[in-house]
DNA sequence: GCTAAATGAACAAACGTTAGTTTTCAATGC
DNA sequence: GCATTGAAAACTAACGTTTGTTCATTTAGC
């Protein structure tokens, strides 16, 4: 049987949106496909049309969020050369796409210990060179005597620590607008970078 | 049956050391009775002479935690009340506490989602006190013309988050000792609330 | 008419939890 | 100091669910 006007990549966009709803609410283990499935309206075993397993899933959920994060840093990082300049574009996309997406970037940050050996392994070398990429920031910000720290890797981890905070609490209809975050995140980040002029 | 030298004490030790242990790598829901007791040494039925439920047991291993931190907090807060002093000694306790007990802060911030609502709202009231106090210690620190922070709220939330960071990478085998990671955190901290002196 | 997407039923395995029984510990009375 | 006793802590076995996954079948799309 196949349902009427369902086509592979509308049916594909629901699991995934459901899924990501799901996961980010009660976590991957307990999550059901039976449940993943009645909220997509659809039979748990049509699921197997869309992954190959449960830990498939999990795995493309994760690997494309942050494969997206990155592109997304590769497009701000070539914008402009300058560190202070690329330090405050980290920091605005990170608090956007954290604010934007938050369930994503909430289960990509959750249930990395859900994944198999070769799956995680996978995911954080991703996330790998994401913090590289704001060491190395720091990193020219410090030869351009811009910035100032004493330990460039500990920065960076203290940094994404900082604003990846957000996306366990953050409300869009909370007191702080999206762009009053980036701005007071901004703020503190170049403080945290020891950036003089900010 | 019973086994031979067995006391509740020690046995509960043993039961607390291994949930832990196991939930911290596995996650609580991924992590059965069954392995748990084999861990003690022990069978699955065994356990609830220990404990009420599965879900007592996550709920009352992340209340212990929470009101243990509180309490070495309420200690070092009284110690001294200068904000400055107090700032220092939250980012030496949080440090300390969350290098020396990795696994049950780690636990203590992934699980809470785990907890059924009348549980979650008992840990959380914890940990909003906890962020209260650090927001109290910033607050008073600016009207004394030590700090300087646009916002006091999430100062206290970016400042948790960054130190909270730690428990996620550190390793005691690794490049930073706990005094070194303190220090450099203590400096982190300083900056990111605007106290010049540092 | 061929492929692809859905169905519904079934699978074995694993889960949290309970019940009845057995063994040990600790306190009591002599 | 030794025997008796009641409670505590462990065992084994089983329960009813739920889980991820498979398979043969049916139906819609191109």
């Amino acid at each position: 049987m196949r349902k009427a006007g369902s086509t592979r990549d509308d049916t594909w966009r629901a699991i995934r949106a459901a899924g990501i709803r799901l996961i980010a609410d009660h976590g991957y283990e307990a999550t059901s496909l039976r449940l993943l499935a009645r909220e997509v309206g659809v039979q748990a075993g049509s699921l197997y049309n869309h992954f190959g397993s449960k830990q498939d899933f999990l795995a493309r959920l994760l690997t494309e969020i942050m494969q997206e994060l990155l592109a997304e840093l590769e497009t701000v990082l070539a914008a402009d050369p300058d560190p202070v300049a690329q330090l405050r574009g980290f920091v605005a996309l990170h608090i956007r796409f954290h604010t934007a997406r938050k369930d994503e970037v909430f289960i990509g940050n959750m249930e990395l210990r859900s994944l198999t050996r070769p799956n995680f392994k996978a995911v954080t070398a991703l996330r790998g060179r994401y913090e590289d990429m704001l060491q190395a920031i720091i990193e020219r910000g410090i030869k351009a005597e811009k910035f100032g720290v004493a330990d460039a890797r500990l920065a960076a981890f203290a940094l994404i620590a900082m604003l990846t905070g957000v996306c366990n609490w953050y409300d869009p209809r909370g007191r702080l607008s999206q762009g009053q975050l980036i701005d007071l995140y901004t703020d503190f980040a170049c403080r945290l970078a020891g950036y003089g002029g900010r």
